[in-house]
This record gives C-alpha cells, sequence and structure tokens, in this order.
DNA sequence: CGGCATCCGTGACGATACTG
DNA sequence: CAGTATCGTCACGGATGCCG
C-alpha cells in the first residue's frame, strides 16, 4: 500500500491526480465500469500488471472510497470488487481521456492486447437514448447499459435479459465509430453494421 | 528521457495514458495552459518537482507532439515551453480531473502549495460568454481568456490589455464557485464578487 | 484454484551539487 | 538561467510460494 505519495498542491486536478494518478489505477477503474470482478479477472484483463500491485492498488481504492469488497453468496464464495458512487464519477475522466487518445490509436501494434469490453466506452458515446444493447465483435460480446444512471455501465458477454437492441460489427468499425470518422447512423446505413432487436434504440438506428 | 514504458493495449484512454499517464506531465499541462512559460518558472510553480525529471518530461512531451519549445527573441533570449494545439487539446482532461477532484479538495493542508492561476481552469468553468478578464485574489491576479479557441487559455498576473471584466474575491469564495457549491451570479449577488470593466460579462454579471 | 504476500532485479523518482 | 551529473530510495514488473 502506497503511503500517500502526494503533490500537495491546493489544486483540485492535483487532488485527483493524489488519488488516481498511480500507474494502473484508472485502468482498474475502467475494468470496474464493467460491473463487479474478482481479482483473478482484474489480473487476467490487465495485462502486464504485477500481482502485487494490482492487491496495492485495490486496497489504495478502498480506502480511498473508489471501490468497494463485496463477497459473493455461496455457491463459489469469492470477493468481487465494484465502484463506488463516487468511482463511477469517474467517468468524464475516463471519457476525456479515450476521446483524446483516440487519435493515437491507429492501427493495433502486435504487441498490443485486445479486449472487447475496451471498445464500449468509445461505443458508448456514439449512442443516444436509453437501453439495454448488447455488442457482438469477433473478439467477444458486451452489453451496454445507454443512459444508466447508476450500477454498471457496461459489462462483459452477452446482456443478462433480452436486450433492447443488438449491434453485429467488426473492431475496426467499432474504431471508426468511437474515433469520430464515421457515425454509427452512417455505418448502418452502409451495411457495416447488423442492427437486430425491438426496442426504440434499435429502430431509430433501422429507420434512419 | 523514458525508454517508452506502454501499457501496450489496444484501447484509447490506454494510449492516452502512455502518452499523459507519467508522473507530473498533465500537472506541466495545466502550467502551459497559462501560455508559454521558462523552464524556471515551471519548476517554481511545481513545487517537488526534481530538475531531472521536469527536464525528461519536456523532452518527452515535445517528443510526443504535445509541447513545442521556442526561442524569445533578445533582449532576455531565452527557451520557452509552450503547448501545441494536440496539446491543448487536453482541456477537457484537465477539466474532468479537476471537477471530479474538487470533492476531495477541501481546506487547504498546511503542506499544500498555492498558485492563484490554479483556480483559473476552475473558474473558466462557471464562466460563460467571451472575453478578457481579469481576476484579482490576495495570493495573485491572473486573466482568462473565456471562450477562447487557440493560444493560452488563461495567463498570469495581470491581463496584458484592458480586460473586459475584472472580478475581485478570496480563494474560499473562489473554490466554492469552482466547486458549484456557490453560483458565481450569486456570489456578485451577495457581495462576494467585485465587478468592474464595461464588457458584455461584466455587464451580465452585474445586472443579474 | 483464487487471492494475495514475499523476494529480487531494474528502473523511475527526489534531492543536491555542479556546469555552460 | 537552464539544465546535466550523481546518488540514495522507492516503486514497479516478474516469479515464486503460501494459505484458505
Amino acid at each position: 500500500m502506497s503511503p500517500r505519495r502526494s503533490y500537495d498542491q491546493y489544486c483540485s486536478a492535483a487532488r485527483a491526480l493524489d488519488l488516481v494518478g498511480d500507474r494502473w489505477t484508472l485502468l482498474i477503474v475502467r475494468e470496474l465500469f464493467a460491473g463487479p470482478r474478482r481479482y483473478t479477472d482484474l489480473h487476467a484483463d490487465l495485462p502486464g500488471v504485477s500481482t502485487d500491485v494490482l492487491a496495492s492498488r485495490l486496497k489504495d481504492m478502498e480506502r480511498d472510497g473508489l471501490t468497494s469488497r463485496r463477497r459473493l453468496p455461496p455457491p463459489g464464495p469469492a470477493y468481487v470488487y465494484e465502484l463506488t458512487p463516487r468511482g463511477r464519477e469517474l467517468l468524464p475522466v475516463i471519457q476525456a481521456l479515450g476521446e483524446w487518445g483516440q487519435a493515437d490509436l491507429g492501427e493495433r501494434r502486435p504487441t498490443d492486447a485486445v479486449r472487447a469490453h475496451w471498445f464500449a466506452l468509445p461505443l458508448l458515446r456514439a449512442l443516444e437514448g436509453e437501453g439495454l444493447v448488447e455488442v457482438r465483435l469477433e473478439e467477444g460480446d458486451f452489453h451496454l447499459r445507454v443512459g444508466a444512471e447508476e450500477g454498471p455501465v457496461y459489462g462483459d458477454g452477452p446482456a443478462p435479459r433480452e436486450a433492447d437492441a443488438r449491434l453485429q460489427l467488426d473492431a475496426e468499425t467499432c474504431a471508426a465509430v468511437a474515433g469520430g470518422e464515421l457515425r454509427l447512423l452512417e455505418a448502418v446505413r452502409a451495411g457495416r453494421v447488423t442492427v437486430t432487436g425491438e426496442g426504440t434504440l434499435a429502430k431509430a438506428l433501422r429507420e434512419a
């Protein structure tokens, strides 16, 4: 656990960096926007983080009120980590970083890891309205809770219930939509996104 | 200079953190939003940063296209560092961090350093319209270019020309306005802010 | 097997001193 | 003024081990 290395500046941005400026912290937050996750899941989706650093960050974040640790009910009792409301307020920070970093994303490098749900937040920016959206990529599936006010913003795997809309697309299209080079409606019109489902969101995308 | 330690993730937020996630980098960006600054000025307004780290970050940032180094014309020839357009696009990131960190700012701790222009960005969020605003705090003066599309967003010291509006207030009021606990218009109405000047911005604040 | 704790080599960081 | 040089310390990343 870090002995609280602070910038010691009376500045709100510096204070924020005192809490989330350490290496890996904001990426752990990004992972937890997918909902409660176990230690091992986090370690698997954050290639390169060492076990002790991950454990240390999770303790720091809990102490600082960003996350909470909860015991899952049996069977399979395990601890899961999840964002507190305060932690979820970091969404604009991650969104702003993602929007800025989009310009440097470019092609995937051979050394780059990929997880399907890393496209969730960029895609979320491109969606209006409200509802449960399931997204299918070759790399895997995830679901978005568009317009959700509380709880997880997105999740790994298929939607837990019948989705209001289902999108099928490839990573390239996903990146283009996320980067603002292609609007989702235009991607649908160009046949690069297949939309199914009966929710208002699905209908709005199809009829445009 | 860092040998480019990367998260190696095909994710726009992770890419952003590859570039600005190192310690001190975003705070250097915050300083440079005040306009071109010399090495010594940066070192003076970033208490705690060591000279070699500051030099290293400035090199990294120039290599990554965030800043540029320019020689000032004589008399007093010196190098200044300034943000590139790409660097200035980090404004939403710093704003989001500042907005989030405002909740943890609280009272000033004895160990906290303070600079007047650290209030500039929070205050900028509270201002609508367009114009040059001069702000006078006990801790010092700075000026804001509200609605500026290019160039520095704020600057240290009094405004370089006659300001469209001048605000005089104390740090406590400033923090309250920045934190959203108090709206600027209400602060003016409560007499906690003195507004002078003949610009539209000044008139709008006074007549409300 | 999931959830860490420990150990160790390397590199980043912070303070000070020094130089063009 | 604007850094570079040096050095001690600490944080990080990787591997391994322990314990429920």
